[in-house]
DNA sequence: CCCCGAATACTCTGAGCCGAGTATTCGCCT
DNA sequence: AGGCGAATACTCGGCTCAGAGTATTCGGGG
């Protein structure tokens, strides 16, 4: 058998949800929207029931009873293999102990800020800060009325500081490029002069 | 004609070079790696040619000749056209002006820590910070003896504050689980030991 | 007691993306 | 002269993914 393509982390959440007990495809869905998980892993069923199905091919986890209730369509509920325990292991460790660049969409849009006007720039800038600023009041007061044990929020409180430092690196940004301290300011802005005369 | 799906920020990169000047796509690729755009976007044949497809299906580009140099494959020069134009600098304010929620493998995992016992997740973060640190001296020195202006470089110096921010709030936590401060570390460790005897 | 909307439990299709593979040519080294 | 690796310029098939669509049932209001 070919080595396993570890390609979405929703697989892996639902090898963890099996680790704690066997379910079937749409209460693993259910459940980890009741923990929130959500926010931290995209589920949508298109991609649960192709995860479900690849970890079944691959021999991690195997359906344990096919169960009906009423006349609602069949469900399968889905058990961990042993194989399929070491696998969410080693995977969980290679995702902490590891880690890869990931490609943010704001970044490429950075690499390509050059395209538009500096002052334009701006604009945007602030207004990304003041959007930023917004979300992490959201997910602030979120939190604070939300009042789960700490483990349940390490995902989010990871998100929010790395929301702080884009917010505050794009503050200094914007005052940089303001007050004309940005290297190569009067280059940029005369292409763009150029180029609409032109 | 439908409204145009925003996907792959190649396209993106693709619209923003023809902006300069007519290319064909080959040379797009090793421009885009000339510059180390290769960094914030990723680049790769298959999805350069889709992109370029169907950028020119929806009237963003057009091809403006084919050309061909000895006997070496046909080369098709793409030009922007001013759809084209006016859409990348709508997409690209989008980019930079609202941000998305953008789903990373290391906030899945963390979310997913707790399948771990503590004292691996510890190993595994420190893994993961001396990994980080070890990244970003690479890049430092990298910029150190590039010398570019700076407006080629502000992609990576945002890269650089999130990966810092990154590594200390990871210091942070390895030292509340190294000293008993982190919340609930008593019932992890117990749910962990209890499942090794059971 | 009947209707409507929410919840249950998936299924299906098309689009997008990846990256290995292909075929040719240039240039350098011996 | 000839052979080999790097560069040129794409192509192709398979896999994944999204998310809208489907069919059924339960529960509550009037």
């Amino acid at each position: 058998m070919v080595a396993r393509k570890r390609g979405n982390p929703l697989a892996l959440a639902v090898l963890g949800l099996l680790w704690e007990r066997p379910m079937h495809p749409y209460e693993m869905a259910t459940t980890l929207r009741e923990r929130g998980k959500e926010h931290s892993i995209k589920i949508n069923y298109g991609s649960l029931y192709t995860v479900v199905q690849s970890l079944e091919k691959h021999g991690l986890i195997e359906p344990q009873e096919v169960t009906r209730e009423g006349r609602r369509p069949e469900r399968t509920v889905y058990a961990l293999t042993e194989p399929g325990e070491l696998e969410m292991q080693s995977w969980l460790s290679e995702l902490i102990g590891v880690p890869v660049k990931e490609y943010t969409s704001f970044e490429a849009a950075l690499s390509l800020m050059g395209l538009l006007p500096p002052d334009t720039v701006v604009t945007l800038l602030e207004q990304r800060r003041e959007r930023l600023t917004l979300t992490l009041h959201t997910i602030e007061s979120m939190l604070r009325k939300l009042d789960m044990s700490r483990a349940f929020l390490i995902e989010s409180e990871y998100h929010q500081v790395l929301l702080r430092a884009e917010r505050d690196w794009i503050d200094g940004l914007v005052k940089e490029i303001r007050d004309g301290t940005f290297e190569d300011l009067a280059l940029w802005r005369r292409l763009h002069e150029e180029r609409d005369r032109g």
